[in-house]
DNA sequence: CTTTCGATCCGT
DNA sequence: CGGATCGAAAGG
C-alpha cells in the first residue's frame, strides 16, 4: 500500500508545512466528531532555534522526532496547548504547528468546548483548535493515520493562494518566512504585529 | 536547586 | 496591554 503521509516527509520544514494547507483533521474524542480544513500552519525545523527541537531531543519533544504524521501536542504559557503535524524524514526533529482550520464538523460540540457562540473563533489559534477537537496531553506521540484524530490528506493549494509571512509569537529566527495561510479565508488566526 | 520565560487567549 | 498558570530549560 502507499504511504498517505509521504508528502510530508521532504526534509524541507517549509514545504511540508505549506503542503499541509487544505488537508483534514477529524477527531472523535470522546465519541464526538469534530473537524476542519488546516488553514493556517508554521514550520519548525531542526536548525532552527525557535523550534523546540532546536537543543536534540529531550522527553517532551521525542515525538518531534519520530516519523511523519504523528501528533506532536505540548502545554504552552502553563494553559493551553498547541498541536504539531511531524513531518520530515524519521528521526528529524522536524514539524508543523497547526495554527488554524476552517470548521466542517460539529460546530455544536466545539461552541460548547470552546465557550463561545463566535463560528470565527472556534478554530482560529493554535490553542483554540486544540480546545475545540478535545486535543490534549493524551494525543502526544499518535499516529494521526489512526482514529481518534486523524490526518487526511488533500491536493496542493493553488500557490497564488497561499500568503508566506513571519512566524506569530516568537523572538529567535524572525528572519524567516515559515508561516503559511489561505488567502481570503476567513477562519485563520489573523494576529496583528 | 532556583530562576526564567514561553510556537496563547481573553478581557480591558 | 497585562494577567493567568505551569513545566522545560538554562544558569549557578
Amino acid at each position: 500500500m502507499t504511504d498517505r503521509y509521504a508528502p510530508l516527509k521532504d526534509n524541507d520544514p517549509a514545504s511540508t508545512a505549506r503542503q499541509l494547507l487544505g488537508w483534514r483533521l477529524v477527531s472523535t474524542v470522546d465519541g464526538q466528531l469534530t473537524a476542519g480544513t488546516i488553514v493556517e500552519t508554521e514550520a519548525y525545523g531542526e536548525e532552527d532555534a525557535a523550534s523546540h527541537s532546536f537543543r536534540g531531543p529531550t522527553p517532551r519533544t521525542l515525538p518531534m522526532f519520530g516519523p511523519a504524521g504523528t501528533a506532536y501536542v505540548y502545554l504552552i504559557y502553563g494553559l493551553h496547548h498547541c498541536f504539531n503535524v511531524v513531518t520530515g524524514p524519521d528521526g528529524r526533529g522536524q514539524a508543523a504547528l497547526i495554527r488554524a482550520l476552517e470548521p466542517t464538523d460539529g460546530w455544536e460540540i466545539m461552541r460548547r468546548r470552546r465557550g463561545t457562540d463566535s463560528l470565527q473563533s472556534l478554530c482560529s489559534g493554535p490553542a483554540k483548535l486544540c480546545q475545540a477537537l478535545g486535543i490534549g496531553p493524551p494525543l502526544n506521540g499518535h499516529s494521526l493515520a489512526q482514529p481518534p484524530l486523524q490526518l487526511l490528506p488533500s491536493s496542493s493549494p493553488l500557490p497564488n493562494q497561499v500568503i508566506t509571512d513571519t512566524r506569530i509569537g516568537i523572538t529567535k529566527e524572525r528572519g524567516r518566512l515559515w508561516r503559511f495561510y489561505l488567502a481570503d479565508n476567513s477562519y485563520v488566526s489573523t494576529y496583528k504585529k
